[in-house]
DNA sequence: TTGTAATACCTTTTAGTTCGAGGTATACTC
DNA sequence: GAGTATACCTCGAACTAAAAGGTATTACAA
């Protein structure tokens, strides 16, 4: 693949991800359920989607890792580095102008 | 592929398509030039999507084709049928509620 | 104490999409 | 008659993401 369109059906749980750990450090199995709470039950991005992706982040840098022992269990931390939270900004925008592309094509009424 | 989300980052020529075909009848050629002018050059949708994706909405019968000659050259053009307004606004809802729980995701400031 | 559910990590397989590139043919313009 | 625009189409490569399966620990009931 290559896009002349920005990832816009594709990267949108990249752009999740990303998203959430602006907010603070979180592990995978929280950003599961995470996911879910704050798109208001509309997205839901199964293990096999979240965990994969966290790992491709962190290798190319937007993400940092971070083993944390909890109570027995180890917990991985993840949290946004320089670079990532430029990407964010970039997946934010193309977001953006991919949405409001859509919504125009939706909402124009009719001719030419 | 199986959607717990409906198609969200899939799905999108599809959208497009149905609505475009929703204000009048069009050909391939013509669908190619008026998704980059209804998304305001925000999504630009090569041949290779655009013809595989009208054949199948024809398959399945959300859209009928009529061959039209036209000044020596025969163009396809492709209609919606009941079942592609149908269609449509499945995926119309499906994308408002997506976009409305990305945008959620991306405006909530912070916290829990 | 046994078993079951929840937490927490992970990978593999499968199925699906989109994209660019290529291919054909006609018409129009210079 | 050469090149560009129109108009159709297919194929192969690259990439996603989804579901399902796999391991291990902890917590809680029965």
């Amino acid at each position: 693949m290559a896009q002349t369109n920005p990832p816009f059906m594709s990267g949108v749980p990249e752009l999740l991800l990303l998203r959430l750990l602006d907010q603070r450090e979180m592990y995978g199995y929280e950003l599961v359920r995470s996911v879910r709470k704050v798109t208001g039950e509309a997205i839901s991005l199964g293990e096999g989607v979240i965990y994969p992706a966290l790992h491709s982040l962190e290798r190319n840098g937007a993400l940092k890792a971070r083993r944390k022992p909890v109570g027995g269990r180890t917990r991985v931390y993840y949290a946004l580095t320089a670079k990532g939270r430029q990407r964010l900004d970039k997946l934010r925008n193309d977001w953006r102008r991919i949405q409001g592309g859509i919504t125009n094509a939706l909402e124009v009424p009719s001719h030419a």
